[in-house]
DNA sequence: GCCTATTCTAAACGTATGTTTTAAACAGGT
DNA sequence: ACCTGTTTAAAACATACGTTTAGAATAGGC
Protein backbone atom coordinates (compact mmCIF):
# COMPACT_ATOMS: atom_id res chain seq x y z
CA UNK A 1 0.00 0.00 0.00
CA UNK A 2 1.99 2.89 -1.44
CA UNK A 3 1.19 6.31 0.42
CA UNK A 4 2.62 9.69 0.41
CA UNK A 5 5.61 10.19 3.11
CA UNK A 6 5.34 12.75 5.73
CA UNK A 7 8.64 14.31 6.00
CA UNK A 8 9.05 16.41 2.84
CA UNK A 9 11.82 14.45 -0.51
CA UNK A 10 11.40 11.33 1.32
CA UNK A 11 13.50 10.24 3.78
CA UNK A 12 15.28 7.40 2.05
CA UNK A 13 16.09 9.28 -0.86
CA UNK A 14 17.64 11.92 1.87
CA UNK A 15 19.67 9.65 3.35
CA UNK A 16 20.88 8.20 0.17
CA UNK A 17 22.05 11.64 -1.08
CA UNK A 18 23.68 12.28 2.90
CA UNK A 19 25.49 8.84 2.69
CA UNK A 20 26.48 9.29 -1.05
CA UNK A 21 28.08 12.28 0.26
CA UNK A 22 29.87 10.65 3.07
CA UNK A 23 30.96 7.98 1.30
CA UNK A 24 32.70 10.11 -1.31
CA UNK A 25 34.35 11.35 1.11
CA UNK A 26 35.48 8.68 3.39
CA UNK A 27 35.77 5.35 3.44
CA UNK A 28 33.02 2.71 4.57
CA UNK A 29 34.53 2.22 7.71
CA UNK A 30 35.34 5.92 8.66
CA UNK A 31 31.35 6.54 8.30
CA UNK A 32 29.08 6.01 11.11
CA UNK A 33 25.90 5.06 10.08
CA UNK A 34 25.15 7.67 13.40
CA UNK A 35 26.85 10.64 11.36
CA UNK A 36 24.60 9.53 8.25
CA UNK A 37 21.49 9.80 10.33
CA UNK A 38 21.78 12.65 12.16
CA UNK A 39 23.05 14.83 8.90
CA UNK A 40 19.90 13.33 6.81
CA UNK A 41 17.81 14.54 10.23
CA UNK A 42 15.91 10.65 10.04
CA UNK A 43 16.01 8.62 13.12
CA UNK A 44 19.06 6.34 13.65
CA UNK A 45 17.26 2.94 12.97
CA UNK A 46 16.39 4.54 9.75
CA UNK A 47 18.88 2.90 7.94
CA UNK A 48 18.80 -0.81 9.25
CA UNK A 49 14.65 -0.04 8.66
CA UNK A 50 14.97 0.70 5.05
CA UNK A 51 18.52 -0.61 3.94
CA UNK A 52 19.02 -3.93 6.14
CA UNK A 53 22.49 -2.83 7.28
CA UNK A 54 24.93 -0.11 6.19
CA UNK A 55 26.79 -2.18 3.97
CA UNK A 56 22.95 -2.53 2.15
CA UNK A 57 23.16 1.23 2.60
CA UNK A 58 26.51 1.17 0.62
CA UNK A 59 24.63 -0.95 -2.12
CA UNK A 60 22.49 0.87 -2.43
CA UNK A 61 23.90 3.86 -3.00
CA UNK A 62 25.69 2.21 -5.97
CA UNK A 63 22.64 0.97 -7.84
CA UNK A 64 20.86 4.27 -7.49
CA UNK A 65 22.88 5.95 -10.39
CA UNK A 66 24.90 3.49 -11.59
CA UNK A 67 22.12 1.48 -14.58
CA UNK A 68 21.26 5.28 -15.95
CA UNK A 69 26.03 5.97 -16.13
CA UNK A 70 25.94 3.28 -17.87
CA UNK A 71 22.84 3.40 -20.52
CA UNK A 72 24.78 6.66 -21.07
CA UNK A 73 28.05 5.34 -22.12
CA UNK A 74 26.11 2.94 -24.34
CA UNK A 75 24.23 5.45 -26.11
CA UNK A 76 27.18 7.26 -26.90
CA UNK A 77 28.68 4.43 -28.20
CA UNK A 78 25.46 3.97 -30.48
CA UNK A 79 25.54 7.43 -31.73
CA UNK A 80 29.21 7.51 -32.35
CA UNK A 81 28.34 4.60 -34.07
CA UNK A 82 25.32 5.65 -36.03
CA UNK A 83 27.32 8.63 -37.28
CA UNK A 84 30.30 6.91 -38.01
CA UNK A 85 28.42 4.32 -40.46
CA UNK A 86 26.26 7.26 -41.84
CA UNK A 87 29.36 8.73 -42.91
CA UNK A 88 30.66 5.26 -44.49
CA UNK A 89 33.67 5.45 -42.06
CA UNK A 90 35.22 3.65 -38.76
CA UNK A 91 34.17 4.53 -35.41
CA UNK A 92 37.05 6.98 -33.88
CA UNK A 93 38.89 6.07 -31.27
CA UNK A 94 38.75 9.00 -29.25
CA UNK A 95 34.77 9.01 -30.30
CA UNK A 96 34.99 5.41 -28.29
CA UNK A 97 37.21 6.63 -25.53
CA UNK A 98 34.76 9.66 -25.26
CA UNK A 99 32.03 7.30 -25.32
CA UNK A 100 33.70 6.07 -21.69
CA UNK A 101 34.72 8.75 -20.05
CA UNK A 102 32.17 11.31 -20.77
CA UNK A 103 29.12 10.07 -18.58
CA UNK A 104 31.46 10.32 -15.47
CA UNK A 105 33.53 13.33 -16.34
CA UNK A 106 30.74 15.60 -17.06
CA UNK A 107 28.76 14.11 -13.80
CA UNK A 108 31.99 14.82 -11.74
CA UNK A 109 31.72 18.79 -13.51
CA UNK A 110 28.21 18.78 -13.00
CA UNK A 111 27.28 21.09 -9.66
CA UNK A 112 24.02 21.29 -10.05
CA UNK A 113 23.01 17.61 -9.35
CA UNK A 114 24.23 15.43 -6.90
CA UNK A 115 25.79 13.43 -9.91
CA UNK A 116 29.44 14.83 -9.28
CA UNK A 117 29.54 13.46 -5.94
CA UNK A 118 28.49 9.97 -6.60
CA UNK A 119 31.56 9.82 -8.98
CA UNK A 120 33.63 10.22 -5.99
CA UNK A 121 31.93 7.85 -4.77
CA UNK A 122 32.19 5.69 -7.33
CA UNK A 123 36.18 6.00 -7.57
CA UNK A 124 36.15 5.37 -3.72
CA UNK A 125 34.14 2.24 -3.99
CA UNK A 126 36.51 0.43 -6.22
CA UNK A 127 38.82 0.38 -3.39
CA UNK A 128 36.42 -0.74 -0.63
CA UNK A 129 37.63 -4.64 -0.14
CA UNK A 130 34.44 -6.08 0.51
CA UNK A 131 33.96 -9.17 -1.79
CA UNK A 132 30.28 -7.25 -2.49
CA UNK A 133 32.50 -5.47 -4.84
CA UNK A 134 33.75 -7.96 -7.27
CA UNK A 135 29.96 -8.72 -7.91
CA UNK A 136 29.18 -4.69 -7.99
CA UNK A 137 31.47 -4.28 -10.65
CA UNK A 138 30.28 -6.71 -12.58
CA UNK A 139 28.10 -4.31 -14.58
CA UNK A 140 30.55 -1.55 -15.46
CA UNK A 141 32.59 -4.87 -16.89
CA UNK A 142 29.82 -5.93 -19.06
CA UNK A 143 29.19 -2.29 -19.98
CA UNK A 144 33.15 -2.22 -21.41
CA UNK A 145 32.75 -5.68 -22.94
CA UNK A 146 30.60 -4.07 -25.44
CA UNK A 147 33.05 -1.82 -26.13
CA UNK A 148 35.92 -4.34 -26.66
CA UNK A 149 35.29 -5.36 -30.23
CA UNK A 150 35.13 -1.86 -31.38
CA UNK A 151 38.35 -1.64 -29.99
CA UNK A 152 39.66 -4.60 -32.26
CA UNK A 153 38.14 -2.75 -35.26
CA UNK A 154 40.13 -0.10 -35.44
CA UNK A 155 42.76 -1.62 -33.73
CA UNK A 156 43.11 -5.30 -35.52
CA UNK A 157 47.05 -5.62 -34.44
CA UNK A 158 46.16 -5.25 -30.75
CA UNK A 159 45.30 -8.96 -28.87
CA UNK A 160 42.61 -8.54 -26.48
CA UNK A 161 44.99 -8.34 -23.76
CA UNK A 162 46.56 -5.86 -24.82
CA UNK A 163 42.94 -3.95 -25.21
CA UNK A 164 41.87 -5.05 -21.58
CA UNK A 165 45.11 -3.54 -20.51
CA UNK A 166 44.41 -0.10 -21.95
CA UNK A 167 40.94 0.08 -20.48
CA UNK A 168 42.08 -0.79 -17.17
CA UNK A 169 44.98 1.96 -17.49
CA UNK A 170 42.32 4.28 -19.16
CA UNK A 171 39.56 3.60 -15.99
CA UNK A 172 43.26 4.26 -13.82
CA UNK A 173 43.95 7.80 -15.43
CA UNK A 174 39.69 8.44 -14.56
CA UNK A 175 39.25 7.84 -10.98
CA UNK A 176 42.51 9.64 -9.78
CA UNK A 177 41.86 12.18 -11.74
CA UNK A 178 38.29 12.29 -10.19
CA UNK A 179 39.67 11.42 -6.27
CA UNK A 180 41.96 14.03 -6.82
CA UNK A 181 40.63 16.68 -8.49
CA UNK A 182 41.32 18.94 -5.85
CA UNK A 183 44.85 17.67 -5.89
CA UNK A 184 46.25 19.38 -9.01
CA UNK A 185 46.85 22.45 -7.29
CA UNK A 186 48.73 21.12 -4.57
CA UNK A 187 51.15 19.35 -6.40
CA UNK A 188 51.50 22.08 -9.44
CA UNK A 189 51.92 24.54 -6.51
CA UNK A 190 49.03 26.23 -7.55
CA UNK A 191 49.95 27.02 -11.74
CA UNK A 192 46.65 24.64 -12.05
CA UNK A 193 43.48 25.61 -11.00
CA UNK A 194 40.71 23.22 -11.36
CA UNK A 195 39.54 24.09 -14.88
CA UNK A 196 36.27 23.69 -16.68
CA UNK A 197 35.13 20.26 -17.08
CA UNK A 198 35.43 20.09 -20.81
CA UNK A 199 39.17 21.52 -20.14
CA UNK A 200 39.45 18.17 -18.17
CA UNK A 201 37.19 16.02 -20.04
CA UNK A 202 39.92 16.49 -23.35
CA UNK A 203 43.12 16.58 -21.61
CA UNK A 204 42.14 12.96 -20.08
CA UNK A 205 40.86 11.78 -23.49
CA UNK A 206 43.75 12.87 -25.10
CA UNK A 207 46.36 11.79 -22.48
CA UNK A 208 44.15 8.39 -22.70
CA UNK A 209 43.93 8.10 -26.96
CA UNK A 210 48.07 8.57 -27.05
CA UNK A 211 48.12 6.23 -24.48
CA UNK A 212 45.89 4.04 -26.24
CA UNK B 1 70.29 4.18 26.92
CA UNK B 2 69.99 1.91 24.16
CA UNK B 3 69.76 -1.50 24.57
CA UNK B 4 69.26 -4.67 22.76
CA UNK B 5 65.35 -5.80 22.71
CA UNK B 6 63.99 -8.51 24.03
CA UNK B 7 62.03 -9.95 21.92
CA UNK B 8 63.84 -11.13 18.15
CA UNK B 9 63.28 -9.02 15.89
CA UNK B 10 62.44 -6.15 17.39
CA UNK B 11 58.64 -5.46 18.49
CA UNK B 12 58.84 -1.56 16.46
CA UNK B 13 59.98 -3.28 13.29
CA UNK B 14 57.43 -5.80 13.76
CA UNK B 15 54.88 -3.27 14.44
CA UNK B 16 55.29 -1.82 11.18
CA UNK B 17 55.40 -4.34 9.10
CA UNK B 18 51.91 -6.02 10.18
CA UNK B 19 50.44 -2.20 10.25
CA UNK B 20 52.06 -1.55 6.15
CA UNK B 21 50.49 -4.46 5.42
CA UNK B 22 47.21 -4.03 7.19
CA UNK B 23 46.84 -0.45 5.73
CA UNK B 24 47.78 -1.83 2.16
CA UNK B 25 44.46 -3.63 2.63
CA UNK B 26 41.93 -1.70 4.01
CA UNK B 27 41.32 1.69 4.85
CA UNK B 28 42.32 3.49 8.03
CA UNK B 29 39.18 3.43 10.27
CA UNK B 30 38.89 -0.42 8.93
CA UNK B 31 42.29 -1.41 10.38
CA UNK B 32 41.78 -1.73 14.43
CA UNK B 33 45.07 -1.33 16.90
CA UNK B 34 44.16 -4.27 18.07
CA UNK B 35 44.68 -6.20 14.49
CA UNK B 36 47.81 -4.95 14.54
CA UNK B 37 48.96 -5.70 17.92
CA UNK B 38 47.74 -8.92 18.05
CA UNK B 39 48.82 -9.97 14.74
CA UNK B 40 52.24 -8.85 15.65
CA UNK B 41 52.11 -10.52 18.93
CA UNK B 42 52.96 -7.46 21.05
CA UNK B 43 50.90 -6.00 23.94
CA UNK B 44 47.96 -3.61 23.29
CA UNK B 45 49.48 -0.63 24.76
CA UNK B 46 52.64 -1.10 22.53
CA UNK B 47 51.38 1.31 19.53
CA UNK B 48 50.81 4.13 21.25
CA UNK B 49 53.94 3.55 23.74
CA UNK B 50 55.82 3.81 20.30
CA UNK B 51 53.84 6.17 18.35
CA UNK B 52 51.69 7.86 20.39
CA UNK B 53 48.61 7.07 18.53
CA UNK B 54 46.93 5.28 15.54
CA UNK B 55 47.48 7.96 13.28
CA UNK B 56 51.46 7.86 14.46
CA UNK B 57 51.59 4.62 13.45
CA UNK B 58 50.25 5.89 9.82
CA UNK B 59 52.26 8.09 9.69
CA UNK B 60 55.61 6.12 10.73
CA UNK B 61 54.22 3.19 8.22
CA UNK B 62 54.86 6.40 5.31
CA UNK B 63 57.87 7.60 6.36
CA UNK B 64 60.11 4.36 6.78
CA UNK B 65 60.44 4.08 3.31
CA UNK B 66 59.50 7.05 1.50
CA UNK B 67 62.39 8.51 1.35
CA UNK B 68 64.58 5.58 0.32
CA UNK B 69 61.96 5.50 -2.99
CA UNK B 70 62.71 8.60 -3.83
CA UNK B 71 66.49 8.75 -3.69
CA UNK B 72 65.90 6.05 -5.54
CA UNK B 73 64.09 7.97 -8.36
CA UNK B 74 66.75 10.89 -7.91
CA UNK B 75 69.16 8.57 -8.31
CA UNK B 76 67.62 7.21 -11.98
CA UNK B 77 66.92 10.75 -12.90
CA UNK B 78 71.19 11.15 -12.37
CA UNK B 79 72.04 7.95 -14.17
CA UNK B 80 70.15 8.76 -16.94
CA UNK B 81 71.02 12.32 -17.26
CA UNK B 82 74.78 11.38 -16.95
CA UNK B 83 74.13 8.74 -19.54
CA UNK B 84 72.68 11.18 -21.71
CA UNK B 85 75.04 13.97 -21.53
CA UNK B 86 78.22 11.86 -21.93
CA UNK B 87 76.12 10.62 -25.18
CA UNK B 88 75.53 14.11 -26.00
CA UNK B 89 71.74 14.06 -26.76
CA UNK B 90 68.67 14.97 -24.98
CA UNK B 91 67.50 12.92 -22.16
CA UNK B 92 64.71 10.61 -23.49
CA UNK B 93 60.77 10.88 -22.53
CA UNK B 94 60.96 7.86 -21.57
CA UNK B 95 64.00 7.31 -19.36
CA UNK B 96 62.46 10.24 -17.61
CA UNK B 97 58.96 8.55 -16.84
CA UNK B 98 60.79 5.17 -16.47
CA UNK B 99 62.55 6.89 -13.22
CA UNK B 100 59.48 8.06 -12.02
CA UNK B 101 57.75 5.00 -11.97
CA UNK B 102 60.37 1.79 -11.97
CA UNK B 103 60.89 2.27 -8.15
CA UNK B 104 57.29 2.04 -7.21
CA UNK B 105 56.80 -0.33 -9.81
CA UNK B 106 59.48 -2.58 -9.09
CA UNK B 107 59.07 -2.46 -5.69
CA UNK B 108 55.36 -3.81 -5.94
CA UNK B 109 56.50 -6.88 -7.83
CA UNK B 110 59.52 -7.17 -5.59
CA UNK B 111 58.32 -10.81 -3.76
CA UNK B 112 61.32 -11.12 -1.50
CA UNK B 113 61.05 -7.85 0.85
CA UNK B 114 58.11 -5.85 2.36
CA UNK B 115 58.53 -3.23 -0.10
CA UNK B 116 55.47 -4.40 -2.60
CA UNK B 117 53.62 -4.14 0.30
CA UNK B 118 54.20 -0.36 0.52
CA UNK B 119 53.49 0.48 -2.65
CA UNK B 120 50.00 -0.64 -2.16
CA UNK B 121 50.04 1.10 1.29
CA UNK B 122 51.10 4.12 0.03
CA UNK B 123 48.50 4.39 -3.28
CA UNK B 124 46.14 4.01 -0.65
CA UNK B 125 47.53 6.32 1.96
CA UNK B 126 46.54 8.68 -0.69
CA UNK B 127 42.97 8.47 -0.52
CA UNK B 128 42.35 8.96 3.19
CA UNK B 129 41.28 12.12 4.04
CA UNK B 130 43.45 13.04 6.67
CA UNK B 131 44.45 16.66 6.43
CA UNK B 132 47.61 15.38 7.45
CA UNK B 133 48.27 13.21 4.41
CA UNK B 134 48.47 16.46 2.25
CA UNK B 135 51.92 17.39 4.39
CA UNK B 136 52.77 13.94 3.90
CA UNK B 137 52.53 13.96 0.38
CA UNK B 138 54.89 17.25 -0.09
CA UNK B 139 58.01 14.95 -0.56
CA UNK B 140 56.90 13.46 -3.00
CA UNK B 141 55.60 16.83 -4.83
CA UNK B 142 59.38 18.00 -3.75
CA UNK B 143 60.93 15.00 -6.38
CA UNK B 144 58.73 15.49 -8.82
CA UNK B 145 59.63 19.07 -9.63
CA UNK B 146 62.85 18.13 -9.95
CA UNK B 147 61.77 16.13 -12.71
CA UNK B 148 60.01 19.34 -14.40
CA UNK B 149 62.81 21.00 -15.74
CA UNK B 150 63.45 17.89 -17.85
CA UNK B 151 60.46 17.28 -19.21
CA UNK B 152 60.56 21.06 -20.12
CA UNK B 153 63.80 20.83 -21.79
CA UNK B 154 62.72 18.02 -24.06
CA UNK B 155 59.04 19.16 -24.78
CA UNK B 156 59.34 22.60 -24.87
CA UNK B 157 56.00 23.86 -26.44
CA UNK B 158 54.54 22.18 -23.28
CA UNK B 159 53.47 24.77 -20.42
CA UNK B 160 54.22 23.75 -17.04
CA UNK B 161 50.64 23.39 -16.52
CA UNK B 162 50.45 20.69 -19.42
CA UNK B 163 53.60 18.93 -17.27
CA UNK B 164 51.77 19.61 -14.18
CA UNK B 165 48.37 17.69 -15.36
CA UNK B 166 50.56 15.19 -16.99
CA UNK B 167 52.42 13.94 -14.13
CA UNK B 168 48.96 14.07 -12.27
CA UNK B 169 48.03 11.38 -15.16
CA UNK B 170 50.87 9.71 -14.75
CA UNK B 171 50.07 8.79 -11.24
CA UNK B 172 46.72 8.42 -11.78
CA UNK B 173 47.45 5.22 -14.13
CA UNK B 174 50.25 4.14 -11.67
CA UNK B 175 48.40 4.42 -8.50
CA UNK B 176 45.19 2.32 -10.60
CA UNK B 177 47.06 -0.02 -11.59
CA UNK B 178 48.53 -0.59 -8.22
CA UNK B 179 45.68 -0.62 -6.33
CA UNK B 180 43.67 -3.16 -9.20
CA UNK B 181 46.49 -5.34 -9.92
CA UNK B 182 44.55 -8.62 -8.71
CA UNK B 183 41.47 -7.34 -10.88
CA UNK B 184 42.80 -7.10 -13.92
CA UNK B 185 41.80 -10.48 -14.48
CA UNK B 186 38.38 -10.04 -13.21
CA UNK B 187 37.91 -7.15 -15.98
CA UNK B 188 39.56 -9.22 -19.08
CA UNK B 189 37.57 -12.37 -18.27
CA UNK B 190 41.03 -13.81 -16.96
CA UNK B 191 42.70 -12.89 -20.59
CA UNK B 192 45.15 -11.22 -18.75
CA UNK B 193 47.35 -12.31 -15.78
CA UNK B 194 49.80 -10.86 -13.41
CA UNK B 195 51.79 -10.58 -15.71
CA UNK B 196 56.36 -10.14 -14.80
CA UNK B 197 57.08 -7.04 -12.99
CA UNK B 198 59.05 -5.86 -16.50
CA UNK B 199 55.90 -6.94 -18.51
CA UNK B 200 53.50 -4.57 -15.84
CA UNK B 201 56.51 -1.86 -16.30
CA UNK B 202 57.18 -1.76 -19.56
CA UNK B 203 53.31 -1.68 -20.21
CA UNK B 204 52.59 1.24 -17.84
CA UNK B 205 55.37 3.46 -19.33
CA UNK B 206 54.57 2.90 -22.61
CA UNK B 207 50.92 4.08 -22.32
CA UNK B 208 52.52 7.47 -19.98
CA UNK B 209 54.93 7.90 -22.81
CA UNK B 210 52.53 8.21 -25.77
CA UNK B 211 49.91 9.82 -23.50
CA UNK B 212 52.56 12.54 -22.65
C1' DG C 1 -14.15 5.98 12.47
C1' DC C 2 -11.93 1.82 12.31
C1' DC C 3 -8.41 -1.31 10.38
C1' DT C 4 -4.00 -2.43 8.57
C1' DA C 5 0.32 -1.71 6.82
C1' DT C 6 3.86 1.44 6.81
C1' DT C 7 6.88 4.77 8.84
C1' DC C 8 9.00 6.97 12.67
C1' DT C 9 10.78 7.33 17.51
C1' DA C 10 13.32 6.41 21.68
C1' DA C 11 15.82 3.41 24.30
C1' DA C 12 18.64 -0.29 25.03
C1' DC C 13 21.99 -4.13 23.78
C1' DG C 14 26.24 -6.07 23.18
C1' DT C 15 30.47 -5.34 21.37
C1' DA C 16 34.61 -3.01 19.54
C1' DT C 17 37.11 1.00 19.55
C1' DG C 18 41.54 4.20 20.81
C1' DT C 19 43.77 5.51 24.74
C1' DT C 20 45.39 5.69 29.64
C1' DT C 21 46.98 3.90 33.79
C1' DT C 22 49.59 1.21 36.98
C1' DA C 23 52.90 -1.79 37.85
C1' DA C 24 56.00 -5.48 36.72
C1' DA C 25 60.06 -7.19 34.02
C1' DC C 26 64.20 -6.20 31.98
C1' DA C 27 68.88 -4.64 30.50
C1' DG C 28 73.02 -2.29 30.86
C1' DG C 29 76.26 1.17 33.46
C1' DT C 30 78.86 1.74 37.37
C1' DA D 1 74.01 -5.38 43.76
C1' DC D 2 71.98 -1.21 43.00
C1' DC D 3 70.22 2.27 40.25
C1' DT D 4 68.09 4.12 35.88
C1' DG D 5 65.92 4.33 31.85
C1' DT D 6 63.42 1.39 28.67
C1' DT D 7 60.26 -1.92 27.42
C1' DT D 8 56.35 -5.24 28.28
C1' DA D 9 52.00 -6.59 30.66
C1' DA D 10 47.21 -6.59 32.15
C1' DA D 11 43.40 -4.13 33.24
C1' DA D 12 40.32 -0.49 33.09
C1' DC D 13 38.21 3.74 30.84
C1' DA D 14 35.22 6.16 28.33
C1' DT D 15 33.21 6.41 24.18
C1' DA D 16 31.43 5.08 19.59
C1' DC D 17 29.75 1.59 16.92
C1' DG D 18 25.93 -1.33 14.18
C1' DT D 19 21.90 -3.42 15.23
C1' DT D 20 17.52 -4.75 17.62
C1' DT D 21 13.37 -4.08 19.97
C1' DA D 22 8.98 -2.50 21.28
C1' DG D 23 5.82 0.86 20.83
C1' DA D 24 3.92 5.33 19.11
C1' DA D 25 2.45 7.98 15.14
C1' DT D 26 0.70 8.26 10.64
C1' DA D 27 -1.86 7.61 6.37
C1' DG D 28 -4.83 5.68 3.11
C1' DG D 29 -8.72 1.85 2.07
C1' DC D 30 -13.14 0.69 3.21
Amino acid sequence: MKTKKSKGPDAKERILDVSEELFANGSFASVSVRSVTSKAEVNLSAVNYYFGSKQGLFHAVYVRRATLMNHERLHLLHEADEKAQAEGRDILLSELISAMLTPPIFWLCDEEKGFSVYIRFLARAYLEESSDMDKVLRQEVDVFDRFVPYFQKIRPELTKEDIYWRIHFMMGVMHHTINHFHRISLLSHKACEKGSSEDTRDRLVNFCCEGF
